[in-house]
RNA sequence: GGUAGGAUACUCAAGUGGCCAACGAGGGGAGACUGUAAAUCUCCUGGGGCAACCCUACACAGGUUCGAAUCCUGUUCCUACCA
């Protein structure tokens, strides 16, 4: 199988300026290729993983990828599919976004230089910035009609938005997206960019002016945009984007997200995100559809997308964490799982006096840790049965807790109806 | 500006002197069933108390009454019709 049928067999073939010219040159040979990633955060979000992956598709066919960072695009702001102008970033801010992204980009291709297809990591500033806007003028915007850049989609809609607009700025950031593909041509032999389907338009500016001014074919290719089937966007949850930064998004919530994905989804982003093959996602899909609610198909989802982003260590945790927190007992409960628990839900610290002697009134530890928000709801959260302590059901109003019920001398685990649990940190 | 009608809990909406912390629906919570799903079914849904009961609440402020969401007066806001 080639990176391409691979790509197809996968649905991430979205569009491609010259499929079987393409499919010759890969033919003969490694070729190199580049994605950018503008550094509009401090971090990336599942959302941008997928041209990522497909670098690293195409690395491990033994093609080699550049991964860009957009410190100059990031600096401009790409239109394409913002419905308005954006607030350009500090400098400062930039710089900031740079160095973290940079960290994570190198988390998912191998940099390992003892390979012939090393990847390697760049940053667009290095050779915008040097460039002149005169020189700039010249040499690539003579190039380009106003008429087709007005054409292209990412301008059209915000033209046609009276209300909004695009700035001049904006309009201008096709052009040094182009660029440097030119100049990634011109330096790395780069003959191949990649990028989601919104990017169609900024990689054809890049093939068009690398064919005007250095006569060369060089190809584009992009993405699907992932949808779920729900319509809901693809990397939101109720609590925002799912980054891959484990201080935004806990490694916990990162799973989770995972697990949680629809089932008419799931066999779909196996092959999107993960470099399982045809056969064994074959298998997953069979058992899947067999029995949906063993649900191996998200389990082997989640693993995997956890594995290559935070390890396989940090993946462990995260997986045992959800045991806990849908699932058994505490029993067999290592105190590194339960820390782990501790850290992914609301706490309140409770001094160890309290719990010696009568105890602590379960009534006054639910409220105290925010689970029910008064007394009386308490109360009927505990005769509906909807309370559990270190995942134990408790129905008695008059529970007290004690030493006993304290795990590690540190932690008791409550709950309240299937999924809100809080920690009692002993101090 | 005139006339008429209205303002009830998260939302909609019943209630026109005591049986009203207030019918019903939606939403939310819990339980059962399940797959950390969907659907379905049951219960709960102002605060405190084990409870009797107490407090707070039917736009706001007063009043009548043993007793007011309900009657009266004034105020504010909304809606409709007329100017």
């Amino acid at each position: 199988m080639t990176i391409l049928e691979d790509l197809h067999w996968r649905g991430l073939l979205n569009d491609c300026t010259a499929e079987e010219a393409l499919v010759e040159r890969l033919a003969e040979g490694p070729i190199s290729l580049y994605s950018g990633f503008d550094p509009t955060a401090d971090s990336l979000h599942v959302g941008n993983l997928v041209p990522l992956i497909a670098l690293r598709r195409f690395q491990n066919y033994g093609h080699k990828p550049i991964a860009l960072a957009g410190g100059a695009t990031g600096s401009i702001g790409d239109p394409s599919g913002k419905k308005s102008e954006r607030q350009l970033l500090t400098k400062e801010v930039l710089d900031h976004n740079i160095e973290s992204v940079k960290t994570q980009l190198a988390s998912i291709l191998d940099f390992n230089e003892a390979i012939e297809n090393t990847a390697r990591l760049v940053d667009n500033a290095t050779w915008m910035a040097p460039i002149s806007f005169l020189d700039f003028l010249r040499d690539v915007g003579k190039h380009f009609t106003v008429n087709s850049m007005v054409a292209k989609e990412s301008v059209r809609a915000r033209m046609e938005d009276r209300d909004v607009g695009i700035s001049y700025t904006e309009f201008s950031y096709m052009l040094l997206q182009g660029y440097d593909f030119y100049h990634l041509y011109q330096s790395e032999n780069c003959e191949l960019q990649i990028g989601g389907s919104d990017q169609w338009g900024n990689i054809t500016i890049g093939t068009e002016l690398t064919r005007k001014k250095a006569g060369a074919t060089v190809y584009g290719l992009t993405l699907p945009l992932i949808t779920n089937a729900d319509g809901t966007k693809f990397g939101k949850s109720e609590s925002g984007a799912i980054w891959l930064d484990p201080a935004r998004t806990s490694v916990y919530r990162f799973y989770q997200y995972f697990i949680n994905v629809d089932d008419r989804d799931v066999i779909r982003y196996l092959k999107y995100f993960t470099f399982l093959d045809q056969d064994e996602i074959a298998v997953l899909e069979k058992q899947h559809e067999e029995n949906p609610g063993a649900r191996v198909a998200h389990r082997a989802l989640a693993r995997e997308m956890t594995q290559l982003i935070h390890g396989e260590e940090a993946t462990d945790d995260a997986i045992k964490a959800s045991q806990i927190l849908f699932g058994g007992g505490l029993e067999d409960i290592s105190e590194n799982a339960l820390r782990e628990v501790a850290n992914e839900i609301p706490n309140a610290t409770v001094s160890s006096d309290t719990l010696s002697g009568e105890g602590l009134s379960l009534l006054d530890a639910l409220v105290e840790s925010g689970l029910s928000p008064s007394r009386g709801q308490a109360k009927k959260d505990i005769q509906g049965g909807g309370v559990n302590v270190n995942n134990k059901r408790i129905q008695d109003l008059q529970s007290k807790l004690t030493s006993p019920d304290v795990h590690f001398d540190k932690y008791i685990l409550l709950r309240r109806g299937k999924k809100n649990y809080a920690a009692l940190i002993v101090e």
